[in-house]
DNA sequence: CTCTGGATTGAC
DNA sequence: TCAATCCAGAGG
C-alpha cells in the first residue's frame, strides 16, 4: 500500500524564497467508489484527479476553514489517493510558525489543516505535479527503521472502521486521536 | 441562483 | 461540546 511507503518521505514546499519541509509521519488511504468515505463516492468533480496519473496533488478545502493535501497514488485510470495528515518539521520551522501564527512546535504540522497552513498550501496547488512543482515529495534521505502502526481513520463519517490510517509509532508530530 | 454537506480545528 | 466558514454539487 502506497500510504505506507509515503511514511518517512519528505514533503518540500517552496513558496517564494521560503522553503519549508518535513518528514511525513501520518497518512490515510482513500480508495475508489467502493470506499464510501472517498470523495469519488460523493464528489464527482474530484474524480478527474482521482483517476488521473499518480504523483499529482489533490487539494481540497474542507469545512470552509482548512485545506487537505492528498497525493494521487495510482496509475491513470485507477482511482486512489493518500491524505497526508501530519509532518515532522525538518526545515523552515520559523516560517511554518509564522504562517500558523503560533510558536514553533513539533506539532506545528500535525493534522491535515495545520499541515497545509504551515506549508502555505492552497487550492492553487490542486492538480500540481508533486515531482517537479513548488510542492515536491522526496524519498527518505536516511531510511530509518521505524515502527509503522495502522488503525481506523479519523474525522470521517463513513467507513470509519476500515484500517486505512498509517502513522509512525511514537512520533511526536502524529496528530492525536479524536472522536466523533 | 440558493441551499447544504463536509477527509477539521481550537476555543468554551 | 460547538461554531467558524467556503467551495462545488444538486435542485429550482
Amino acid at each position: 500500500m502506497v500510504a505506507r511507503e509515503l511514511l518517512g518521505c519528505v514533503l518540500v514546499s517552496r513558496h517564494a524564497r521560503v522553503v519549508t519541509a518535513g518528514r511525513i509521519v501520518e497518512t490515510e488511504a482513500y480508495l475508489g467508489p467502493e470506499d464510501a468515505a472517498s470523495h469519488t463516492a460523493f464528489r464527482p468533480g474530484s474524480r478527474a484527479l482521482f483517476y488521473g496519473e499518480g504523483g499529482h496533488a489533490y487539494v481540497y478545502l474542507n469545512y470552509g476553514v482548512h485545506y487537505c493535501l492528498n497525493a494521487i497514488t495510482n496509475p491513470a485510470g485507477e482511482p486512489g489517493c493518500v491524505l497526508i495528515r501530519a509532518l515532522a518539521p525538518t526545515e523552515g520551522l520559523p516560517a511554518m510558525a509564522r504562517r500558523r501564527g503560533t510558536p514553533s512546535s513539533p506539532r506545528i504540522a500535525s493534522g491535515p489543516g495545520n499541515l497545509t497552513r504551515a506549508l502555505g498550501i492552497t487550492l492553487r496547488d490542486n492538480g500540481a505535479d508533486l515531482t517537479t512543482g513548488r510542492l515536491v515529495i522526496l524519498p527518505p534521505a536516511t531510511p530509518s527503521p521505524v515502527t509503522v502502526a495502522c488503525g481506523p481513520r479519523i474525522g470521517i463519517t463513513r467507513s470509519v472502521e476500515l484500517p486505512l490510517r498509517f502513522w509512525i509509532e511514537g512520533d511526536l508530530s502524529v496528530s492525536g486521536a479524536r472522536r466523533r
